[in-house]
RNA sequence: GCGGCUGUGGUGAAAUUGGUAGACACGCCAGAUUUAGGUUCUGGUGCUUUCGGGCGUGGGGGUUCAAGUCCCUCCAGCCGCACCA
C-alpha cells in the first residue's frame, strides 16, 4: 500500500514562512502579560553552525515555545558575538577584511539557524561588531572610568606569543593561552583594567540567591573568587649587624617591615620563618648581590609553566641572612627566606611559616632544618611526619593555651589591632579583569593619550570611535597601532596633538551586556532604555555551555552590577535561571594507517571492516568525528534533528550522536504524520461538543491524554526533555492502539490527537503546525495555548499493586486506589503464589500502603 | 592534593516523600507485508534455570516490613581548581 508521504522539506519551509508573515515571535513590552526572557548564548560567527549550536538553540526554543503556549510574553532573541581573533586570522590567511569575513559568516549562519525553525524575534538581532553596538560599550567604559571601575596600570601580564596579545587570568589554562594553547609569557605593560574585585564579595554572596543555577557553576565561581579571612600584619626586619635599621638605611632598603597575610593567626606561636615571593620588592633589597641569589632566581624560573608542574615542584628557598621579629613574640628572631612557593599575586606576597600546621611550610622546614613546633593538638594528633591541619586546641602558645582555634584566631587579631600592628581582613583570589588587547578586530577603548594632559577620555559626543576599514596584515602586530593616521587626534582637553589608545577591548566585553541590547536594539541614544530593562530583566532562563561557567558568566554578573551602579538599570543580577547543556559526542573512526575518518565517509564505505571504531568523544575537527547540521537538516529536516537531540539523553549530560538515533526520530515523525492523516477524515469537526458519556476504552485514553498534559509540562519545566519525549511517545502509543467504535470514541480520538500535537509542538513545531491544520484548524498552533488538564481524569479507578511476602515480590492485585486494608488483605491472601510463599507460616505483620504495596511478614 | 559529578540490561536511559527496577527508545530475535533489501505492522527481549524458582541497580557492610533511593566504607570513570598562606 502506498502511503501519502510527509514532505518534510516543503512543509517545514511553508510553516516558517507562515510564522514570519504572522510575526509570531516578535514581542513588545506588555504590562498586562507576565514576561519570560529566554536567552541562549549567542554564537560566534565562525561560518557554519555546529551540532552544539543545534542542541543549545533547540533547548531554548522548546522553553520559549512552551512558555509562550503557557501565556507568557516570551522574549527569545539572537545575535552575534562578532568581534574576535578568528576573523583576523581568516583575514591574514585569505586576504579578506575581518568585517567582510564576519558579515558573510553571519549571513550564512543566520540562514542555517533559520532552517531550524526557531521561535526567535529576529527583529532584535544584534551583531557586536556593528559600531552602533560597540558605541554604547564605549559609553559604558567611559562611565566605568568615571566611577573608578576602569583604570590603567602597569602590570605583569599574560602574553600569548601566537596571538600577539594579552590574556586575562581567566583565559590562561594550565599556563597556556585558552585559544592557541601556546605557553604564555610574562610581560610588563600598561593595561586597562575593570575593577571586578570591587564586587568580589557581592558576586560571591549573591550566588546563594541563585537556586536555579547548577550547583557546579556556583561552586566554580565561588572557588574562582576565592574568599579567605585572616590577619594582615607586619614583622620588623633586623639588619645583619644586629642593630635596628636606621632611618637612613630604611630609606635605602625601602622598608624595614614585612607585611604578611595569614588565615591562621592562631598558629602565631608555631612560626619558624618568614618567606617572601621571589618577585617581592623586599626580596631584591634584602638579597641583591648576595652569593647564589641570581642562581636561585634562575632556578625559580626554570620550573615548567603548567599550574600542575608549579604545584608539584620542589620547594626551594634562599636565606637572606636577615631576621625578623614580632612584638607579640618578644625575644624571638625568625630567618627571612625567599621561597619559590610564595606567590606575589596573592595576599601580600609574604608569609610566616608554621611548619607544624601547613604542609608546604613543613616540607620547607624539613629541607632547611628549621624548627617545627606543635601549637595545635587534638590530643592524638602528631606533627611527626606531616603537618597537622585538623581541629584541636592551642598548645605551647602561652596566653593562647587551651583555646579553640577560632577563638585563638580572634584573640590574635584583637591583640595585633590593639598594639596598632595589623588588622583582620579578607583576601580574594579574584584579580581585576585586564581588558586591553593588542588587536584590531575589537571595540576601540575610547581614550586619548596627551603629552600634556595624560590619559583623557573621549567625550561622549565623539562616539563611536570606529575602527578604520583600511588596514593591512602585511606584518605581525596590531594593525590598529601601525595604521598611518587613525591614532592621530586632538586632545579633548587642551586641543593639542594627541594619540588614540590603540588597544581594543577583550571580546568578552561584548557578551557582558548583549542581553541588554536585545531589549532595545535600535536605540541610538543609549545602549538600552531603562524602562525596557525594568520590564524584561532579569533573564529568566539562560542556556549555554559549561565552558562559560567562570569567564563569561562572572564578567556578565560583574558588568550588570557596574551598570546598575552607573544608573543604567536597576537589576544587578542578570540571570536568575541557568542551564548548562552537555556536549555532543560521536564515535571516532580510523583507517588502517591511523588516519581519522569522518562519520559520513564511514557510512559511505562498503567494507567497514578495515576501520577501527574508536571511543565516543566530543566532536572535534582534529578527530574528524563531526556531523554537519546542514546535512542533517537537509536529509531529515529540522523537526527530526530537534527531536533526536531532545530524546534519550538528559540535556545536562553528553549526547551521543548516532545515525540510528536520527533515523529513529525521522521515522517517528513520519509515523505521527501517517497516524493522523489516516484518521483525520473520520473525526468530528473541531470544537464539537463533549459527548460526556464514554466507553471504558475511551475513558482510558482520555485519562492517558490528560496525564500526558500534566506529565509533559512538568518534564519540560524541569528540563527533562528526554522524559517529555518518552511521555509523548507513550501517549501516541496509546492513541495508536485505540480503535474507535462510535462517535463518542471519535471525539475522544480527536481530543487525544489535538493534545498530542500541542504537546510535541515545542519540540517539532513544523510537523505540529502541519497536523494542526490537517485537523481543520485555521489558526496557527504557535499562537495556541497549552492544553488544559482535567484534574478529574488524572485519578485512576483501579490500581495494580505488588504483593510481597517477607519483602519479596510474589503477586499482583488490582484494587481501588483507596481500598480498605481488609479488602487488600483478602485479595492478597487469595493469591496462590502468596499462600505458597507463606508456606503455612503465621502472619506476624501485614503492611499495606494504599496504591503502593502490600507486604506480608510471616514466619 | 582539594572540590564536585557519575556509576542501573547489549546501548541511550526511566523510577514523587524508601513501596511492583528497567518506562520510552535504539539494537536484537521471530512472524506478516514486499520480487528482494529497506519501510510498515504484530509479538518477544535483564541474567540464569533442573521451568519450581534463583539472582540482579560499581564492590562490601548497615538501618528498615521494604533500599537504585537513607547511613558507613571501598573502587572506578569524568569534570573543575590547584604552592591561594
Amino acid at each position: 500500500m502506498t502511503q501519502e508521504k510527509y514532505n518534510i522539506k516543503e512543509c517545514e519551509k511553508k510553516w516558517r514562512a507562515r510564522w514570519d508573515e504572522a510575526k509570531c515571535f516578535e514581542v513588545t513590552e506588555d504590562p498586562s502579560k507576565e514576561k519570560y526572557y529566554v536567552l541562549a548564548m549567542l554564537p560566534y560567527p565562525s561560518g557554519r553552525i555546529h551540532v552544539g549550536h543545534v542542541r543549545n538553540y533547540t533547548l531554548s526554543d522548546v522553553v520559549a515555545r512552551y512558555k509562550k503556549a503557557q501565556g507568557f510574553n516570551v522574549l527569545n532573541p539572537m545575535g552575534w558575538d562578532a568581534l574576535g581573533l578568528p576573523a583576523e586570522n581568516a583575514a591574514m590567511e585569505r586576504g579578506t577584511h575581518p568585517a567582510d569575513w564576519t558579515y558573510s559568516n553571519i549571513e550564512e549562519m543566520k540562514r542555517q539557524l533559520k532552517a531550524m525553525g526557531l521561535a526567535i524575534d529576529w527583529s532584535r538581532e544584534v551583531a557586536s561588531c556593528d559600531p552602533e553596538y560597540y558605541k554604547h560599550e564605549q559609553k559604558m567604559f567611559l562611565d566605568f572610568y568615571e566611577k573608578g571601575l576602569a583604570y590603567r596600570k602597569e602590570s605583569v601580564v599574560n602574553w600569548d606569543p601566537v596571538d600577539n596579545t594579552v590574556l586575562a587570568n581567566e583565559q590562561v589554562v594550565d599556563g597556556k593561552g585558552w585559544r592557541t594553547g601556546a605557553p604564555v609569557e610574562r610581560r610588563t605593560l600598561s593595561q586597562w583594567f575593570l575593577k571586578i574585585t570591587h564586587y568580589a564579595d557581592d558576586l560571591l554572596e549573591a550566588l546563594k540567591d541563585l537556586p536555579r543555577w547548577p550547583e557546579k557553576v556556583r561552586i566554580m565561581q565561588e572557588n574562582w573568587i576565592g574568599k579567605s579571612q585572616g590577619l594582615q600584619f607586619k614583622w620588623d626586619v633586623i639588619p645583619q649587624n644586629g642593630t635596628r635599621i636606621s632611618n637612613r638605611s630604611e630609606a635605602e632598603a625601602g622598608n624595614a617591615e614585612i607585611e604578611v597575610f595569614t588565615t591562621r593567626p592562631d598558629t602565631l606561636f608555631g612560626a619558624s620563618f618568614i618567606a617572601l615571593a621571589p618577585d617581592h620588592p623586599m626580596a631584591k633589597k634584602l638579597a641583591e648581590g648576595k652569593d647564589g641569589f641570581n642562581e636561585f632566581l634562575k632556578q625559580c624560573q626554570s620550573v615548567g609553566t603548567s599550574e600542575e608542574a608549579i604545584a608539584q615542584a620542589e620547594k626551594i628557598g634562599f636565606d637572606t641572612g636577615y631576621k625578623a621579629t614580632h612584638p607579640l613574640l618578644p625575644g624571638q628572631e625568625f630567618p627571612i627566606y625567599i621561597a619559590n612557593f610564595i606567590l606575589m599575586d596573592y595576599g601580600t606576597g609574604a608569609i610566616f611559616g608554621v611548619p607544624g600546621h601547613d604542609q608546604r611550610d613543613f616540607d620547607f622546614a624539613k629541607k632547611y632544618g628549621l624548627p617545627i613546633k606543635e601549637v595545635i593538638s587534638s590530643g592524638n594528633s602528631s606533627i611527626e611526619n606531616e603537618a597537622y591541619t585538623g581541629p584541636g586546641k592551642l598548645v605551647n602558645s602561652q596566653w593562647l593555651d587551651g583555646r579553640e582555634i577560632e577563638d585563638a584566631k580572634a584573640e590574635v587579631i584583637k591583640r595585633c589591632e590593639n598594639i596598632g600592628n595589623g588588622f583582620g581582613t579578607t583576601q580574594y583570589r579574584l584579580r581585576d579583569w585586564g581588558i586591553s588587547r593588542q588587536r584590531y578586530w575589537g571595540c576601540p577603548i575610547p581614550m586619548v593619550h596627551c603629552d600634556k594632559c595624560g590619559v583623557v577620555p573621549v567625550p561622549e559626543d565623539q562616539l563611536p570611535i570606529e575602527l578604520p576599514m583600511d588596514i593591512n596584515y602585511d606584518e605581525p602586530g596590531n594593525p590598529l597601532a601601525r595604521h598611518p593616521t587613525w591614532k592621530n587626534t586632538k586632545c579633548p582637553k587642551c586641543g593639542e596633538k594627541a594619540t588614540r589608545e590603540t588597544d581594543t577591548c577583550d571580546t568578552f566585553f561584548e557578551s557582558n551586556w548583549y542581553f541588554l541590547r536585545y531589549l532595545d536594539p535600535c536605540n541610538e541614544q543609549r545602549g538600552f532604555d531603562k524602562d525596557k530593562a525594568a520590564y524584561w530583566m532579569p533573564v529568566d532562563q539562560y542556556i549555554g555551555g559549561i565552558e562559560h561557567a567562570v569567564l563569561h558568566l562572572l564578567y556578565a554578573r560583574f558588568c550588570t552590577r557596574a551598570l546598575a551602579d552607573c544608573g543604567w538599570l536597576d537589576v544587578k543580577e542578570p540571570f536568575t535561571g541557568l542551564f548548562t547543556q552537555g556536549m555532543v559526542t560521536h564515535e571516532t573512526y580510523q583507517d588502517e594507517k591511523g588516519h581519522w575518518v569522518t562519520p559520513a565517509e564511514y557510512e559511505a564505505l562498503k567494507d567497514k571492516s578495515k576501520i577501527k571504531v574508536g571511543p565516543t568523544i566530543k566532536m572535534s575537527k582534529s578527530k574528524k568525528n563531526v556531523i554537519d547540521p546542514e546535512d542533517i537538516l537537509g536529509t531529515y529536516g529540522a523537526d527530526a534533528a530537534r527531536l533526536f537531540i531532545l530524546s534519550d539523553s538528559p540535556p545536562e549530560r553528553d549526547l551521543q550522536w548516532t545515525e540510528s538515533g536520527i533515523e529513529g526520530a525521522w521515522k517517528y515523525i513520519n509515523k505521527l504524520h501517517r497516524m493522523i492523516m489516516e484518521q483525520k477524515d473520520n473525526l468530528p469537526a473541531p470544537g464539537a461538543p463533549n459527548p460526556s458519556k464514554f466507553s471504558e476504552n475511551a475513558s482510558k485514553l482520555r485519562s492517558a491524554t490528560h496525564k500526558a498534559i500534566a506529565g509533559v509540562a512538568k518534564s519540560i519545566e524541569s528540563f527533562a526533555m528526554n522524559k517529555a519525549v518518552a511521555q509523548i511517545r507513550e501517549l501516541s502509543n496509546a492513541i495508536q492502539s485505540f480503535k474507535p467504535a462510535d462517535d463518542a470514541d471519535r471525539w475522544v480520538q480527536r481530543e487525544a490527537f489535538e493534545t498530542l500535537i500541542k504537546l510535541f509542538g515545542p519540540m517539532m513545531p513544523h510537523l505540529a503546525e502541519e497536523l494542526w491544520a490537517a485537523l481543520g484548524h485555521k489558526t496557527l498552533l504557535a499562537q495556541s495555548p497549552w492544553p488544559e488538564v482535567d484534574e478529574s481524569l488524572l485519578a485512576n479507578d483501579t490500581v495494580t499493586i505488588g504483593v510481597q511476602v517477607n519483602g519479596k515480590m510474589r503477586a499482583q492485585i488490582t484494587l481501588a486506589p483507596d481500598a480498605a486494608e481488609d479488602t487488600a488483605r483478602e485479595a492478597a491472601l487469595a493469591q496462590d503464589n502468596v499462600q505458597k510463599a507463606m508456606d503455612g507460616k503465621e502472619i506476624r505483620k501485614f503492611i499495606y500502603v494504599p496504591g503502593k504495596i502490600v507486604n506480608v511478614v510471616a514466619n
